[in-house]
Parts: C-alpha cells; structure tokens; sequence
RNA sequence: GGAGAGGUAGCGAAGCUGGCCGUAACGCGCCCGACUCGAAAUCGGGUUGUCCCGGAGACGGGGCACGUGGGUUCGAAUCCCACCCUCUCCGCCA
C-alpha cells in the first residue's frame, strides 16, 4: 500500500511509477475518491461533535432532574443524518481502500526503467558454464535413467505438476534443506522458523497476494485458509499489528516451507520436469529493518542467495529487474539466475526484494524510534535461499557425466551419507 | 465438541450498579532531570494510536478506537445478540 499522503501531495510521482510499470491505474481516480472521502468525513466529524455536545447537556439536565425532552427531539434529526452519512462514508471508505489495495509499489529510483525480462541488466556474473563433451541433458532425462523423480505416479495421485520423489532424490531434498538452513542460521544470523503452511486472508493481505493475485493461490473450501505459495507470508506478517522497539532491528527469519502455487496464468510453461510445480520446497529469507538501512540491507541478502550457489558450485548471474518486470509488492528486486546446461540458459532461481514500507502498510508493521517520537513503517525485504527443486535441477544438470550419472557438490556429501555420485545403482 | 473464565496503552492490571475514566487508577518498562566520580538504589517529571481541519513549524481545534461486527439508549468499556481469539477442565485425536 502506498502512502496516502503521497498520493494526495505528490500524485505526479505516482502517476509516473504507474506508467513505468505498465499499469492502467490512473491517479485521477484517487484524487477524486479521495476528495469524496474527506467531504463526507468532515461532516460527519461535524455531526458526531453536536451529537456529543448535546449528548453532554442531557447528561448534566437529568442529574439535575430537570427536563431534557427537548435537547432528546433535536438529537434524533442528528442521529438522523449521522446514519445517512456515515453509509456513504464508509462506502467511500471501501471503495478508496479497495483502489488502493491494487496499487503496486513505486520502484526505487535505482531501478533501471524498461518493459519486461529482455530489459533486465546483467549486474554481474559467477563461475562458468561447463563444458561438456557430449549434449547435456535436462533433469528430467536424467531422471529417467537414475530413478529418483516419478513424474507419472506424482501425477496419479494428485495431477499435473505434481512429483513423486524416491530414494536418493528424496534424500537430496532433504539434504539441501538442511545444508541451506544451516548456512542460514550458522553464519548468516537468520532465526529458523516454522511458520503455518496456511493463513488467513488478513496475512494474505498484508504482503500483497491478496486481494490482487487470488487466482495464484489455493484456497481451502469453506474456510479463511489459503496454502501459502511462499514462507515470505508468514514470515512478513509475524510482526503485523505490533509496534517493535528499534532496538529489534534488523530482524532476519529463515524457514523452510512448502510451497503451494496455482500457476493458473503459465498453462503449457515448463511442462515437463520439477521447474513449474504446484508445490515445492523453499527456504526463504525475510529481513524486517530500519528504512535507512533496507537497500543496504537488500545487497547484504543478496549476498546471502549467491552464497549458497557458490557453494554448491553453481554457475549463475545476477540481475537487476526493470521496473516493467518487478513484483507488485517490490521497490527493487534482484534475481539470481542459475546456468542450466540441459536448457542452455539461465533460469531464475532466487529473487531478492526490498518491498520498502510497501507491505509494512497493509500489515501495519511499525517500530518506536530509539530517541522516542511517533511509531515508523519497518521496511521488509524477503529473498530466496533457495528454493529446493531449481536448486536439485541445476545440481543434476550442471554435474551430469556421459554415463548419465550425477556428481554431486562436495558441499552436500556431508549431508549425503558421503555418497558422491548419483548413479542408477545408488540405493538412499 | 461440552462447561467455565477472559480479551482495556509496549507489558501486567483496575474500571464493568451506563454520563468529567480513556491524553485510562496502580505496577513494570521506556525517556528527561536530581542525587553520585560513575553506576545501582532512591526521589521528581514525562510517555496511546490514528484520521480530518488550520498552520512553514512549535502547536491548536475536532472525530474515532476498551477483541470484531451489530443492537438498545439522548449517551455504551459498562446492558443485549452474533462471531473471532486466549486460558482452565472434560471428551476426542497424531
């Protein structure tokens, strides 16, 4: 949610974030809803104070027994008008927060203006793309010579875009959870939490999937339950409706979560194979900081995805989203981009947002100044680290070998019983 | 699911025979000051949020908020109804 004040004082600046994300919002509309809104408040603040006054006088009257009937007749008509009017308040209430719910974030200005992913610039690049002396693979061919990924059974038992994983697979999922929560909370000062896997429409709010985005999300029948489709919900919203002390600052979460998205809007993308799912394993980050230190702090995080990718040896690239590709929360958002040589190109497979005050608004996240003075909007960032099924694919991919098995990062034999290599006779 | 208790400021807690008690008693915490070489202890003072109007600003005027939403009433933290949440006991359950 932006600003109000922004938008009354500044609707310009507004108009033209809006423009560079392509939206068809138009700031006009707020101007006159808000117009609307504040006439209405003012009198029916007018009314509510006579009604006060009045209601004072017949207090002070029937202590002394004497006769009030008089004062009691003009309150009605007060009364009256009070009713009347506070409907088309509220109603006008509504309807400015029901535009100002879909509202995006205004990218900071160091986000480099353009339309979609082609404009992103590259910020930098890591490790090289392997070579190899025989046409790679994709994970899913892998996979079908060593085992490990049932794509058919998964889709027996529940549909489409869901994966049965077996033995060693299973087993490297578990390893990579516990090899990214460990660097997380060991050296990277992150607190493990585990969240609920389902939310409210309140929290589903606050960090902007509702009420915009419903159609991503799967919702249970009959009840305010909604799957999260990423930790950064719970985790954002754990502060909501709190006042921290700054001395709290930053607060960093990690959690390692199910992921559960409807991906209604990418039929026929990424078909085959573990890249699109309904449900996946990520460990997210999420930072609550100081508004000084959020875009400091968002490189620190980003440092903090691109940690786990060297470790594990993977090839990747960085790059800044344009302001016509960022996310409906983000003021300035990085992906990661892992190297799949099965596909020949970079795939995303972490992005890092600085959401600003943007989601502190609608879940009313504030801290209480060190010096005293009125409560602020914390800035919230949140970034993956790492999702766990990308991570297994770029694994398979860039270690693959001519005999169709897998070496795996030395990083994660520990976590892997020592078993080095992937091969259709490995038995986890 | 059944029975009972409760949801008030950052926290704890009074008020709940309806009207100067909501800038909300009292306690804790926090901030400023005194005492001290300094600190602790002690003493004095201060400390809700939000919205609207006016003002460059210090600030001034007003509305709203006692879990949420309704109702009764001239007037509701206080009475009535529904719902949500927490706690205790019972039942059920991994």
């Amino acid at each position: 949610m932006l600003d109000r004040k922004l938008l009354q004082r500044r609707p310009e600046v507004v108009a033209a974030a809006l423009a560079g994300r392509g939206s068809s919002l138009r700031v006009e509309e707020f101007t006159a809803r808000d117009e609307r809104r504040r006439s209405l408040l003012a009198q029916v603040e007018a009314l509510r104070k006579e009604r006060n006054s009045i209601s004072a006088l017949v207090g002070e009257k029937k202590q002394k027994g004497e006769d009030a009937s008089s004062l009691v007749d003009r309150m009605s008509g007060v009364n009256n008008s009070i009713r009347e009017l506070s409907r088309d308040l509220e109603e006008a209430e509504a309807g400015l927060e029901a535009w100002m719910l879909q509202l995006p974030n205004i990218p900071h200005e160091s986000v480099p203006p353009g339309r979609d992913e082609r404009d992103n610039p590259v910020l930098h690049s890591w490790g090289t793309p392997p070579v190899f002396s025989f046409p790679p693979k994709e994970h899913w061919e892998l996979a079908a010579g060593l085992g490990g990924l049932d794509f058919d059974r998964g889709a027996k038992l529940a549909g489409s875009r869901f994966t049965l994983y077996l033995g060693w697979a299973a087993r490297l999922e578990r390893a990579l959870v516990n090899f990214f929560l460990d660097v997380q909370t060991r050296e990277h000062g992150y607190r493990e939490i585990l969240p609920p896997l389902m939310v409210n429409a309140r929290t589903m709010t606050g960090t902007g999937n509702l009420p915009k985005f419903a159609e991503d999300l799967f919702k249970i029948e009959g009840r305010d339950y909604y799957l999260i489709p990423t930790a950064e919900v719970p985790l954002t919203n754990i502060h909501a409706d709190e006042v921290l002390d700054e001395a709290l600052l930053p607060l960093a979460y990690t959690a390692q979560t199910p992921c559960f998205r409807s991906e209604a809007g990418s039929y026929g993308k990424d078909t085959r194979g573990l890249i699109r799912q309904h449900q996946f394993t990520k460990v997210e980050m999420v930072r609550y900081t100081h508004p000084d230190a959020s875009f400091s702090e968002l490189e620190r995080m980003r440092g903090h995805a691109e940690s786990l990718l060297q470790r594990l040896e993977l090839p990747y690239r960085v790059v800044t989203l344009c302001a016509g590709d960022m996310g409906f929360a983000s003021a300035k958002t990085y992906d990661l981009e892992v190297w799949l040589p099965g596909q020949d190109k970079y795939r995303e497979i972490s992005s890092c947002s600085n959401c600003g005050d943007f989601q502190a608004r609608r879940a009313n996240l504030r801290f209480k100044p060190a010096g005293g003075g009125k409560p602020e909007y914390i800035h919230t960032l949140n970034g993956s680290g790492l999702p766990v099924g990308r991570t297994l694919v770029a694994i398979m991919e860039n270690g693959q070998r001519e005999d169709g098995s897998v070496a795996l990062p030395k990083a994660l034999i520990p976590y892997m019983d020592g078993v080095e290599v992937i091969a259709g006779a490995v038995s986890l």
